[in-house]
DNA sequence: TTTGATGTAACAATTGACATTACAACAATA
DNA sequence: TATTGTTGTAATGTCAATTGTTACATCAAA
């Protein structure tokens, strides 16, 4: 199974609002334009990332504002706000292992830490990105293409 | 979304046979019946575990035997043989973005690098464990419950 | 030849992701 | 204040993947 795509949506809306917001409004339409999707899909993204505080949204006359410095936000916070895993459930147990069973009493609680410290590495890679860094790694892509 | 349970499912059935092999023939019956699940699905579970050439399985008579020692198995070699994430897409791209939006045609190619690296960590973490981790800590417990 | 396994096809049930339509609520402005 | 363009959200549809189930051919040993 794979992570969903409302994370790499998030990273796109962030890119776009940061290299688009002095030329244009950039709102659910704007942005569904740009991701290739429905304005809907990308409102519900917006909502969950306002809900973390990660930005605000106009209501009535549209536009996206971000709260926080690019820098102060991480492909983590991004990851946690839209979702993409359940917390601490990157992996899928078996629910009901046969109690009678002992392997099947115990496997659970012998997997636990070591599957949490492998979705934990994974973790914290995630926070050593930042939307800057995906800012800075755009714009000079852009200037090359001009 | 998560990581499929077969991974877990598997590392489950590897415990039984270590546990088991001496007392019992350990069929997808008998693992069906410790798991909780339908023979059917540790028998599609097994059948990769076969192709990946980590166990191997007697066809008529039952009865599943190891290929390698439990210390050369790694977690990452189980969840790589169950397909529990096909290789290299750990993370789902929005597939469309517009080519004709400067953002929109180099987002796929500036996170990639970034994404892969995440994958590559938590994939590193599952190399860490092998089978023998989990064998010595299940013998523990189970000392420990007698 | 019988017995108890595995291998596998076919199909059903469930779940979640993503898409789409429709419309109320809202804020600026003409 | 009426209009306009936008957001928020409910309702519904479609699709794919996971998991479960039944059925049965194939197989190896006793």
């Amino acid at each position: 199974m794979q992570i969903s795509s409302r994370f790499t949506i998030a990273l796109h809306i962030f890119t776009c609002v940061d290299v688009f917001q002095n030329q244009y409004k950039v709102t659910s339409d704007f942005l569904a334009g740009s991701i290739r999707t429905n304005p809907v899909i990308i409102r519900k993204i917006l909502a969950q990332l306002k809900h973390a505080g990660l930005i605000s949204v106009a209501r009535g006359t549209g536009g996206i504002s971000l709260t926080r410095a690019l820098s102060e936000i991480s492909f983590y916070d991004v990851y946690e706000a839209v979702e993409a895993v359940e917390a601490g459930k990157l992996f899928h147990f078996h629910e009901s292992p046969n109690p009678e069973c002992p392997v099947g009493r115990n496997i659970h609680r012998l997997l636990d830490e070591k599957l949490l410290a492998v979705q934990t590495a994974m973790e914290q890679e995630l926070r050593r990105y930042t939307l800057s860094d995906l800012r800075s790694e755009m714009t000079e892509l852009l200037d090359q293409e001009c």
